[in-house]
DNA sequence: AACTAGTGCAACCGCCATATT
DNA sequence: TAATATGGCGGTTGCACTAGT
């Protein structure tokens, strides 16, 4: 049994806009608002459509200051950067670039982009000895799975902000809400504390972890990111153990979640960095021991007495777990 | 000129989360 | 508290347009 549908389909339009319908729609919403229910909307205004669909329109193209297609280099490395932190989520992504709606960047990047960066990749690939990759069906198979089934640890919370602004969380907030987190009373991600005190943090220096990380790929050209992704590099890590290289994260992506990755050959090639035989033997590394090599894991708190006492991010117990090891879920 | 394959994008679908009754 | 309505999101589809043959 589903829901009944939101409207009488067969008595509402569909297929493309008017320009008469994009008319109605634009003055009313500009002089009334949505009145807070797109349903009642259609109706209000005489257009046979459903709400669903007004919002749609209303979001994706009538809203002012929407910007279509045209998207820069600078654009592009965010996008990039983002997805390969936090996979789809468009939602999130879009909020991140002024202008550009969700769908447009979804678009952008199942057209464009993907394919600028897997197709590069498969050029490369072909030129070598051993797998083939041999359609690109094969590509956007691997590239749904992953979608599916996130490779990497997912770790948004300090990766999405460009901005590490006091009043503009609210992406961040919807998806940590989304893995189990709640936020303390004067919501802002500040003086945030690891569950072992290590790290007393605060906002620049959130800021700062995040930008080591979102630099690596943003400064380099955008055909770049992906050869940074794959290209054996001879000193993956600093003797610091710095959040600083995005071959090690990747690295650790795969040592840790090897089984997710059939089918991803072309990822890593055999004359590449990686040890796989050391990430197939049992030996789970521990995300502690890793983490100083791969990402800035983000401080977080774990609530024991419901999050009245301290500010910041606050997990449940248990939102942790799946925040660091999702693939364990 | 006609056909075919590829591309880009707007719009739709269905699911899940949240709000309301 | 359960049922229902609505909003929001990501995935997918359909169609117009273009390029290649």
């Amino acid at each position: 049994m589903g829901r009944a549908p939101c409207c009488d389909k067969n008595n509402v339009k569909r297929g493309p806009w008017s320009p008469e319908e994009d008319a109605k729609l634009k003055s009313y919403i500009e002089q009334n608002g949505t009145g807070g229910n797109w349903i009642a909307l259609p109706q209000k205004i005489g257009l046979k459509r459903c709400g669903k669909s007004c919002r749609l329109r209303w979001l994706n193209y009538l809203r002012p200051n929407i910007k279509h297609g045209g998207f820069s280099e600078e654009e592009d490395r965010i996008i990039c950067s983002l997805y390969i932190s936090i996979g789809s989520r468009w939602s999130i992504i879009a909020a991140q670039l002024p202008g550009r709606t969700d769908n447009d960047i979804k678009n952008y990047w199942n057209t464009k982009l993907k394919k600028k960066l897997f197709g590069k990749q498969r050029q490369k690939q072909g030129s070598r000895k051993g797998k083939e990759i041999n359609s690109i069906s094969t590509i956007s198979n691997n590239i749904n799975n992953m979608n599916q089934n996130p490779c990497w640890p997912e770790l948004p919370i300090m990766q999405q902000p460009i901005q590490f602004s006091n009043n503009d969380h609210t992406s961040i907030r919807k998806l940590l809400i989304k893995l189990g987190g709640k936020f303390s009373e004067n919501d802002q991600l500040t003086n945030v504390v690891s569950p072992n005190s290590q790290y007393p943090i605060d906002n620049s220096s959130m800021q700062l972890m995040y930008q080591n990380h979102i630099n690596l790929i943003s400064s380099s050209p955008i055909d770049n990111v992906f050869n940074n992704m794959t290209t054996p590099n001879t000193d993956p890590y600093n003797m610091n153990g710095e959040a600083s290289n995005f071959t090690a994260e990747f690295e650790h992506m795969i040592n840790n979640h090897q089984q997710k990755l059939d089918g991803l050959e072309f990822l890593y090639e055999d004359d590449l960095f990686i040890d796989k035989s050391a990430s197939t033997s049992g030996g789970n590394l521990d995300w502690e021991s890793m983490n100083p090599y791969v990402l800035p894991l983000p401080p977080i708190i774990v609530s024991n007495d419901g999050g009245n006492s301290q500010q910041g991010v606050i997990l449940q117990e248990g939102a942790l777990d799946e925040l660091r090891y999702p693939m364990a879920q």
